[in-house]
DNA sequence: GCAAATTAATGATTTATTCAAG
DNA sequence: CTTGAATAAATCATTAATTTGC
């Protein structure tokens, strides 16, 4: 559409968009028509929006929320599954397990992701080939 | 730390620095195990490093990065709460307090909801009342 | 100018939340 | 309802900037 004449489409200003994914944030999911309303209201003070522009971002973040969680799933089931075979030759299996490398905090449960990838040194023989930061693959 | 063992924590080179910055431009913001180890491996050309590094560097970019945004966003949302008027005479006030009446989720959403709540526009004279989520509390 | 003292940045850990599978 | 996997939020800890008194 003309430039001048306005997007033919809402196209939500940062605030706005904050403002939606703290609201999902904190539970919003599918709200009605009277919570559409408030929502609607409070944005509008940041530019111009029309409720069914609010009901259809829940609608569609849900489910493209719903969608990334999936495929990052796949993604890393399958990742997983190349790197045990790759560096499996020696040690317990699992890489869950490999965690006794990381600084001995004594307490320490398994804190955060994939040890296998957090336990790579730059010293170390990595060969990893074909970046292309393609996810998104299934 | 001894002085000459080595610091405690991961120093990034000005040119490590430039990278994970420029990766973070273009759009990087949770690479996933594979990922991790090509920029590692990349970055490793400059000085020491491992891929947990990495993975924290990315992720506290990240969250200082929402942060920043939500404190500013904060500051505006007080400055718009002071001037709001409250309005209180119809239906529910805080949008969150009717959450118990929310179409159960089991089955079927309305599909295409109120009409009226799709209708309403910005330049209507809705007027909402504090909602004091309180985000990010300064 | 120069360190000790203080404050700001930021690397590293821990805790809470989320979604979905069982 | 419980639990596994991932990660965002909150927090701790150390390094860099800076302020300050000499």
């Amino acid at each position: 559409m003309s430039p001048a004449a306005g997007s033919s489409r809402w196209c939500p200003t940062p605030e706005q968009l904050m403002i939606l994914e703290e609201m999902y944030k904190t539970g919003v999911r599918t709200p009605n028509a009277s919570q559409i309303q408030h929502i609607t209201a409070q944005l509008s003070l940041y530019g111009k929006i029309e409720c069914k522009n609010v009901f259809y971002w829940f609608q569609n973040h849900k489910a493209r929320d719903r969608q990334k969680l999936r495929r990052k799933l796949n993604k890393q089931l399958q990742l997983q599954q190349q790197q045990e075979v790759v560096h499996y030759n020696q040690q317990s299996h699992h890489f869950l397990d490999s965690f006794g490398s990381l600084p001995a905090s004594s307490t320490q449960q398994l804190p955060f992701y994939n040890s296998a990838a957090l336990n790579c040194s730059s010293g170390g023989s990595w060969r990893c080939i074909r970046t292309s930061n393609n996810l998104e693959g299934a």
